[in-house]
DNA sequence: ATAATTGCAAACAATTTGCATTCAG
DNA sequence: CTGAATGCAAATTGTTTGCAATTAT
């Protein structure tokens, strides 16, 4: 699902286009990985060199509404976008910024009591999990025992 | 610990000092809850009407190294701050936007599990889950079988 | 005195809006 | 033709910076 064709028709269906742009905007997304609104930008002027910001905000507003791509907020400043394809989680270190991925595996079990008990579905796609990476965390106890 | 008299101390090893500015900014957010620095600055305006809203930023990246307060990115738009007191996981529904609370011991093996496997250190205060939520989720049901 | 803190204005970054133009069905 | 989509400029929002004036030690 989601290929190409029913991406069109999805969007047919609502009255709506699959111009170029949009697709170039999905295509940097896709390559990027993780990417800015201005990354994307700079990516999709590369092959359409007069695409406008404000068409890369409004494809992305769009490609995430119809679940094709997922905003978080890693770090500070601006979102990145990605795909909703490659699930994993992120772990994300508040000491030195780093940022890794794993399986979403981890979290079966999370997702399955919390729609037992509450009855809430989780995205497990693209969560940003927060907290200290071995290497701080070691490097906090060598300070600790000085 | 980190009672009124701790904080002023902590503050004093560092050459800095508790000025009711800070004191205010820290009630704020410990009465509002969740609040984005728009609103910490109204209430503080509401006791101190010349606070400037560059100390409100400026507390809270203060406070907020301190420990003594988080922020969150719960929707788009300006991050939440709150206080780093009461731990607990939120529930964001992307559908309908509302946020439930629930107690972090959701989180305990998960937590267990990441620094066993990754020496990953979760932090579990004020982490977002987003999701579906037990409306919205019996809404699309309802509208799959028409 | 001296160093920290503040308020203010201005700069800056990220995002959104209004509107005239272009484009596809 | 008509409505959707775009580009552009301007407006808005959120945040940061530089600096002079103020304040506590």
């Amino acid at each position: 699902m989601s290929d190409q064709g029913s991406l069109r028709s999805t969007l047919h269906q609502r009255g709506m286009r699959m111009t170029p742009q949009r697709q170039l905007v999905l295509d940097a997304v896709r390559e990027l990985g993780h990417a800015t609104p201005e990354q994307v930008c700079r990516r999709v002027q590369g092959t359409a060199s007069t695409v406008n910001i404000t068409t890369i905000y409004r494809a992305l507003d769009l490609l995430e509404e119809l679940g094709l791509v997922r905003h978080t907020h890693l770090g500070h400043g601006a979102p990145t976008y990605s795909v909703e394809e490659h699930e994993h989680v992120h772990l994300a270190c508040h000491r030195c910024g780093t940022i890794d991925e794993v399986s979403t595996e981890l979290l079966d079990d999370l997702c399955r009591d919390l729609l037992a008990r509450f009855g809430f579905a989780l995205d497990a796609t693209h969560l940003a999990l927060s907290g200290t990476c071995r290497n701080c965390r070691n490097a906090d106890a060598a300070e600790e025992r000085r």
